[in-house]
DNA sequence: TTGTAAGCGTTATCAC
DNA sequence: GTGATAACGCTTACAA
């Protein structure tokens, strides 16, 4: 196993090793040339591999970012990583993506984790649960942006949302103008805001258009128990004849309904999906999709945690943006 | 910032530091009751969060693992990485996910980062450019496990791979069954073992059946060329009546340039992937997916890397996982 | 231009 | 049961 450390180097090259962490950080203003030879040919012969833990320790900064997804399974998670790890890289940081599964208990001991092993800074898909750990990293300066869902107002922090009631309302809107009266809304437990404001969305567009909100037409369910509800909502006397799916996990579940049911989209109902799945273009089906920005906000969230790692002050705001239909 | 060290608890609860390291390790057997909670008390009050990265600069070891995918825009990768992912999860190991972009200089800084940064071990999806450094390793005795494409025989690592010439033999037989004669075969170049393997394997079933290799069926194209490449492909006298897909990127192109030109898949055209999609199953069209057991391929792969870092020898194998055709 | 020495925050080995 | 003290491998004043 390797084991030729900074001290070795500067003994094969017979110079100290402040001379050799000079010469590795590229600071050879004042080195003699032969000096920098000698420790080149060490470090070839040695085979010597510099350890990044030991300086990230005397430094304070590791070079690693955390992001914690709560549910890693919804397409619009990996997009918005994936932005961000992409940024992260043109400015030599690595990303570590953690999964919390919806599970609070399991958020925690991700950013414990993280934090304790000194990550730079997180991006936090937060389950919402963890108010308290929320508050103390925020209190303690940790550089840390929000993203996705809101947590509680009071605390100021960067958050990156999208425009969730809005676009909702739009689509639901578009229902109500193709002449549908019979709208159902299915969405998984109602306890994080992006969801609540999605039917808030819903229930304003009805409410707008003169049309009683049905609680019957509001599926609310785990993806398990999904099926069970929606069996119930299609064997109702007056089935609806659109559908919206307050996310991709929903439209999942019931497109999987639809087609054991064989109840064809298009002609007995129409669809329309809050986010984007991969591959949705392959798809000829009609469906609509209102689409996140997901990259755009990946990349402004990394920006903004940029910006606290680099202690560039600037008081936290909150980013909407808007989400498009297509 | 926080800043409260072990020190300060120490000083705090009127103990030594190396008391409560023992604590905090969890090593209380010999531990007064009341020094224990005087330490309790200490970090409560302090917000004590240990340092991590110092005790691995100790302990040698991070607990984490890194994951370097040739390209992550394979859907098998997402799979296999989560599966690893939920393997080290439950041993308290952290996989971070690297993205190589089938960039074998890319490959290259990731492995020279993570090692630097004193991963436990490695599981990569070679580009298989950088045999120097694979060599390095294994020699080296660092964990590590290779996954999805063959590296030079003469290492003797540790591999997971699928039976790629041997699926595509199948595959393309059934395409023969089935009376077509002009069969088209798209790949992206043939750097790679995984897609020469394939290729192997739709030679052998042609040669085997007595049909004539057509090379002009034969599509090896970069993604953004590929649409060029398959246009000539469709405007030849004789077309193509089935086509394999030599992996899911390579299906993804095809599906949009079909679409594009209004070829219906089934009736104009068989169609059989190499690879899984996601939500496949959405798709209500006559596609056939070679799909390679992702899940465990990658818990082996994790499983076989923990037995490294646990130092449990043993010597280096090549698994074959079997792939089903749906 | 290069060397000395004191940290960084832990853990580990012994004494006591 | 508990406490000095020396590592771990590097960076960084400060000296020389």
């Amino acid at each position: 196993m390797e084991k030729v450390t900074m001290a070795d180097v500067a003994r094969a090259a017979g110079v100290s090793k402040s001379t050799v962490s000079q010469y590795l950080n590229k600071r050879y203003e004042y080195m003699g040339e032969k000096t920098k030879q000698k420790i080149e040919e060490a470090i070839k012969t040695l085979g010597y591999q510099p350890n990044f833990l030991a300086r990230s320790l005397k430094q304070k900064r590791t070079s690693f970012i955390g992001i914690i997804v709560a549910n890693i399974t919804h397409y619009f998670s990996t997009e918005v990583s994936r932005a961000i790890e992409d940024f992260f890289h043109q400015h030599d940081l690595q990303a570590i993506v953690c999964n919390a599964d919806d599970d609070p208990e399991k958020e925690k001991k991700y950013i414990e984790m993280l934090r304790a092993k000194q990550v730079d800074g997180l991006i936090i898909f937060p389950t919402g649960q963890n108010h308290d750990l929320y508050k103390n990293m925020v209190e303690q300066g940790y550089p840390v942006v929000f993203m996705d869902r809101k947590v509680e107002e009071s605390l100021k922090v960067f958050s990156i949302l999208t425009d969730n009631t809005e676009s909702t309302y739009k689509a639901v809107q578009r229902f109500i103008d193709k002449g549908h009266k019979n709208i159902a809304f299915v969405v998984q437990p109602l306890r994080v805001s992006t969801r609540l404001d999605r039917l808030e969305g819903y229930k304003r567009a009805l409410k707008n258009a003169g049309i009683e909100i049905n609680p019957d037409y509001i599926v609310e369910a785990d993806i398990p128990d999904m099926k069970a509800k929606l069996e119930r909502l299609f064997s109702m006397e007056v089935k609806p004849t659109a559908l919206f799916a307050a996310n991709d996990r929903a439209f999942m579940a019931v497109v999987e309904f639809l087609k054991e049911k064989k109840i064809q989209l298009g002609e007995d109902l129409e669809l329309i999906v809050f986010d984007n799945i991969p591959f949705a273009h392959l798809l000829d089906t009609p469906i609509s999709f209102i689409i996140q920005p997901a990259r755009e906000m990946g990349f402004k969230a990394a920006e903004l945690l940029y910006e606290q790692i680099k202690q560039e002050d600037r008081t936290p705001e909150v980013f909407v943006f808007p989400s498009k239909m297509i």
